[in-house]
DNA sequence: TCTGACCTTGACCAATTGGTCAAAAACTAG
DNA sequence: CTAGTTTTTGACCAATTGGTCAAGGTCAGA
């Protein structure tokens, strides 16, 4: 084990130094996955030597569990936030738009974890079929029960979560056909917008009850 | 060059040959990524020596490319088939039937594709600013043209090819999350019927002018 | 059957890269 | 200021891997 990682309290530089470790590695395995990514990229990128990273992180692949990790919490939370009691449409609405602001904002993010799943998960199975599974089996019962409410169209929740999952990310993650379908002139701005405008006429509507 | 490229005329044994390499090679590049993939495993997987596949193909990334290309026809195919003479909303329901049978008969040629665009598309950028720009831009113009009729809702056309796309793409690409969120209990053919109900009550009927 | 072209691979090479190590530099507590 | 601890890195090592090469095997046509 590292020093970091077995010293109780952690120094100043510590702190500083993983930090920046861990910012430049988010850049180098989104961009480059995880074969693709070299440790000298990533120590480059964090402004020191490759054995001062290993200094700090033991090996390549704990380095990407870190980011992994540190990237996990702040991906799920959109999905957490969806309130039990809030109004349906308008907490669809909340989330359709935080997802698509953190594709906007953090495309690293999505594609860091785009990849990840790509490969099969390998890292984080054990997460996807643990703390996602049950947050997902949590929001899709309050779904359930808003539907059951007559306060949402009768819909399969877990294929409208993908749904909503594949139509947001799908802006970062596959970003660069985006970019060349909608040619130069299309600014980030008015991608987004649209993205926005088109799910909520779309989905948003195709959720509203009959009545 | 290797002898198979300039050869004008190719014997029965580099057709055989060629054909096991490039299957081979889709299912490692798929699965790992261009980096992630060696020689040596596509190589053992097409039932031959390293050496011999770099007989056939001169370089790693000859052998990328040459996949690559032979899966773009099929990948434009569905887009493509739209039927300017046919019924928008069969149109629509057709196209996404055929992307959700892509996703489930052919998910590695998804996945390949998924890699090479999260990576940039530093290999087929042209492609997508070329030929699968002018495709989807003849599409936008033909679901206008439909919208301008009176046949369809008035949405973003590009935004929805972008939702479809994702959408339909997801059950391949993230195949290990949809199967980590859903449990063991869910097959294969309920996933991709569940997929298609969702997105024909939801998004289809979402396209569903007002009158 | 014979011959020339085609096919196949073991051995090998050079570049890359994950990770080690010892020694020096920088920092911090007393 | 000093001593001990933490931090930093140049030099190095071993494994992997893309690609070469020469030698031997196989195949199709005459």
């Amino acid at each position: 084990m590292a020093r970091a990682a077995e010293t109780r309290r952690r120094t100043r530089i510590q702190v500083e130094k993983e930090g920046q470790i861990l910012s430049s590695a988010l850049d180098v395995f989104a961009q480059s996955g995880f074969a693709g990514a070299t440790l000298d990229d990533i120590a480059t990128g964090a402004g020191m030597s490759k054995p001062n990273l290993i200094y700090y992180f033991d090996s390549k692949e704990e380095v990407y569990r870190a980011v992994l990790g540190r990237t996990l919490e702040t991906w799920l939370e959109p999905l957490a936030a969806l309130d039990p009691g809030g109004e349906p449409l308008a907490e669809i609405r909340g989330y359709i738009q935080r997802k698509l602001e953190m594709s906007r904002d953090r495309p690293q993010e999505s594609r860091l974890f785009a990849g990840e799943i790509l490969a099969g998960a390998p890292l984080i199975r054990d997460v996807l079929e643990g703390e996602l599974k049950d947050l997902v089996d949590e929001k899709v019962a309050l779904i359930r029960r808003w539907i059951a409410a007559g306060k949402l169209a009768p819909h399969d929740p877990y294929h409208l979560i993908f749904a909503l999952w594949a139509t947001t990310q799908h802006y970062a993650d596959f970003d660069a056909q985006v970019r060349a379908v909608l040619g130069r002139e299309s600014d980030e701005a008015t991608r987004y917008a649209g993205a926005e405008r088109f799910m909520e006429e779309v989905i948003l509507r195709g959720l509203r009850p009959d009545t």
